[in-house]
DNA sequence: GCGAACCTGTCGGTCAGCTTTCAGTGCTGT
DNA sequence: ACAGCACTGAAAGCTGACCGACAGGTTCGC
């Protein structure tokens, strides 16, 4: 396995350069965007380590993300960074990166998760369910429409990451009802149609549509 | 999406359960194997999480992620302890589960994990009866008709749906009748004639035909 | 620990539109 | 030509969804 870490030289003292160094792997730690696409040229790479806490810039890191996924797919893309780097980490998955690890690195949660990379074959991991100008974040929980932010209860959301899980398909409303409510929960099957109808309040707006079939149950749909 | 979270259920205020329940799901936590296999066959779930630091034994774990991956391949697997339990980790993953997360549990990289995992979910697929350029879905329940989607109501695509398993063949009114009502319905046989009526002016097209055989039955058939 | 604000689930009136029947007309084969 | 069956439109009844309001419960800030 050949590997490509995307961060500082000097920084080799580092728990993640220990941890990386010790996968039996032959490793390339480069710290520059030209540096990166010069070695890119040169050889080829099972998997690259982005790491967000690195010298070379945010920005630069998340277009290098974005080129690769478009232009390399075969190559694994793992993510690093600490907990203040979220954000960065969260749009390079959603730019499809395959994996990401926070920091504090753990060894053995790092070889799990490379070996685990390795073997299966790239998979798209969306974190933000989308349907025309409604977005559903499910790491920050937050919903937007046309850029605004939604003002939704949990259950409100909970409903609506259902319908989107399912857009443009038929959600029955009792089937609407096992994701949403628990065993322990006893609750009537026309809850749903009080959430639907807060839902369709809240989000008004001429591309999105959540339209009823009658007897049969819901359907989210951009139009 | 629908969780069943294997752990104990005195143990909601740790983080992980936390976590789980602001996950905006419906989470059913059981803390023992014959409830586990009890609630597996009332519900159908999206995912489980197996808790390691549970007081489930990690042998009876072991068995049943075993269990779940050949007897349910649809169900996501997501592994969850301290790193005193990794070696059992490692064996779940080894035996097919989709994912795992160390303890100290971070919500957010929880939302991240849970929802790439439900994104693979494999979509049921589309069951489609055909004729000519007619389509019906039997999942979306979706009709369409050389690419549009016709607006039928529930007894009309019942009539339709008889009337295309049989496509070419002829189909008698009462045979109709007794598809598409219930025993405790008692209708009477010419209300077929009125759907049949119906279903003619909304599939109008020249290659879709119902026919008539006075006398006998119906028959749809391509032209 | 208290109060306020908010979230949640239920209820019942209202309404839209689906279902079925009915009656009148047209068509078909003998 | 006639009897029987099918076609068609209209109408009445009914089912299921909508929606505002409310009460119990929960969470949050003070």
């Amino acid at each position: 396995m050949r590997i490509l870490q995307i961060g500082d030289a000097n920084i080799s003292s580092t728990r993640l350069a220990v941890a990386v160094r010790q996968l039996d792997c032959a490793v390339d730690v480069i710290g520059t965007v030209e540096g990166v696409n010069e070695a890119l040229r040169v050889a080829t790479y099972d998997l690259i380590i982005c790491d967000f806490d690195a010298s070379v810039g945010s920005a630069e890191l998340i277009v290098m993300v974005k080129k690769l996924r478009s232009g390399k797919p075969d190559i694994r893309l793992l993510v690093c960074g600490s907990r203040a780097a979220l954000d960065h980490i969260v749009t390079a998955l959603d730019l499809g990166a395959d994996d990401f690890i926070l920091r504090p690195i753990d060894g053995d949660e790092l070889r799990i998760r490379i070996s685990a990379l390795l073997a299966r074959k790239p998979q798209r991991e969306a974190v933000v369910l989308e349907c025309g100008p409604l977005r559903l974040d499910m790491v920050s929980r937050q919903v937007v429409l046309d850029g605004v932010a939604l003002d939704l209860t949990p259950r409100e959301r909970s409903v609506l990451q259902v319908l989107m899980r399912h857009r443009g398909h038929v959600v029955a409303k009792e089937d609407i009802a096992s994701r949403v409510f628990a065993m322990d929960e006893d609750v009537a099957p026309q809850a749903i149609e009080t959430y639907v109808h807060r839902l369709r309040r809240k989000t008004e707006h001429p591309r999105v549509n959540i339209k009823t079939l009658r007897g049969i149950g819901y359907l989210l749909d951009e139009v």
